[in-house]
DNA sequence: TTTCTTGAAAATTTCGTGATTTTGATAAAA
DNA sequence: TTTTATCAAAATCACGAAATTTTCAAGAAA
């Protein structure tokens, strides 16, 4: 069936960005009457869910929703920028006109819906959109560096560090600055410059980071 | 119960490391005897493998040990040396005296197994302690990068890493040139010399590499 | 008041079954 | 010989219920 995927994607959107509290109980036995079928299902969702860790579990104590920490935040934004920049510079090195192409209009998408956020008041009805092309966008960007296991890893950790900034206090969803440095991210791809992509995208995600890096530049052939 | 994570222990096992050729079913209802359990448990253990990618599945057709490809080989040596150099290099900054001696007594360890490898003809019955061993040596040398996330990824692609030379055809699980690359990097390690170790990790994963790496030396702030 | 025990209610996990789908061998058609 | 159709055997998936474990409130002991 594809009931399956649905609510495992349904289950997924209400985690990541469905406004629940953090360390909500997920129960099988009640979240079944909104998809209206067996908890058993439900149980096995959650179960993947959880292996990506986008729930947590316990054994016996069943599911909740993940409680965000800096110490998170931290961790899961390091390791983005590395697999992004990875990504992005492999993509250079090997995408063609159709990457830049599909770039191009990945951020034509993105950069109209952050025009229309920046003027409305109540971001919220705007969010899920945003969210969308936001996470289009960056995958655009990897998706010419010719890993899978790359992309998949990097969906997850993407997937993960959004449900930890949307689901922390401090609700910085979305800031002004996204839209210069979208646009500079996309300038560094078309110019095919791989250190200036490195630190372009180290400083769209550098304010996430909570804690001082005590990292610098990698040097040799990895 | 324990029993739950037990099955899962002893399927990753058997599909990672337990000689199965390469797309063999992996039936629920066969499976069950071994552990004696019902299939539904089995069912959830391989469900959850293969969310991480150590068992293949397609909907309604159940579960199969996946195929070892050079790409997949390629992709999982690229992802190892991506994350085990950032995990060591920040091991080097943040890690304390306990870390070196961690790290000096997982290497005493290996060495030693590789040593009585290196003599006798079979290598089978050592390979199990040896397999154990090496992850343990390379996890210990990211184990104070500071980052769960980090290591966590790490163990997933190394485990997949591991069912893929261990499954392909060209059985490389134990070279000679291991024992004095181990014994290298654990230098490295000591003398806190990050473009050393780094340099080293990739000449040990080299042979992996199935593809020219069009990739070159990262630059600025990642 | 605080700590410990008790036990009923609730939640989690395991299990066997029936409905649905795939598989694969055999026969018919090209 | 090669391709297509048929259909029984086998496997997968969703479900509800039984068995096990945890939760938590109320009472006993300190």
């Amino acid at each position: 069936m594809d009931d399956e995927n649905d609510i495992y994607e349904g289950l997924r959107l209400r985690v990541t960005s469905g406004g629940l509290t953090p360390n909500t109980k997920l129960k099988p036995s009640v979240l079944r009457h909104d998809y209206n079928c067996s908890a058993s299902t439900i149980r096995e969702a959650l179960f993947r869910l959880s292996t990506v860790g986008l729930v947590s579990f316990q054994e016996q104590r069943g599911f909740r929703v993940p409680i965000p920490t800096d110490q998170a935040q931290h961790e899961l934004t390091h390791l983005r920028i590395l697999l992004e920049c990875e990504g992005a510079c492999l993509s250079i090195r090997q995408g063609g006109i159709d990457w830049e192409s599909r770039l191009t209009a990945a951020h034509h998408k993105l950069s109209h819906i952050e025009k229309r956020v920046r003027g409305s008041a109540d971001h919220m009805p705007l969010f899920i959109l945003w969210a969308k092309a936001e996470q289009a966008f960056h995958e655009t960007l990897i998706s010419d560096c010719g890993s899978d296991v790359l992309k998949a890893t990097h969906a997850m950790i993407y997937q993960r560090f959004r449900q930890q900034v949307f689901n922390s206090d401090k609700k910085f969803v979305f800031v002004a600055e996204n839209i210069e440095q979208h646009q500079g991210i996309l300038e560094a791809a078309l110019m095919r410059d791989e250190a200036l992509i490195r630190s372009r995208i180290y400083s769209h995600l550098e304010r996430n980071l909570v804690f001082d890096m005590p990292s610098e530049l990698p040097k040799l052939p990895y």
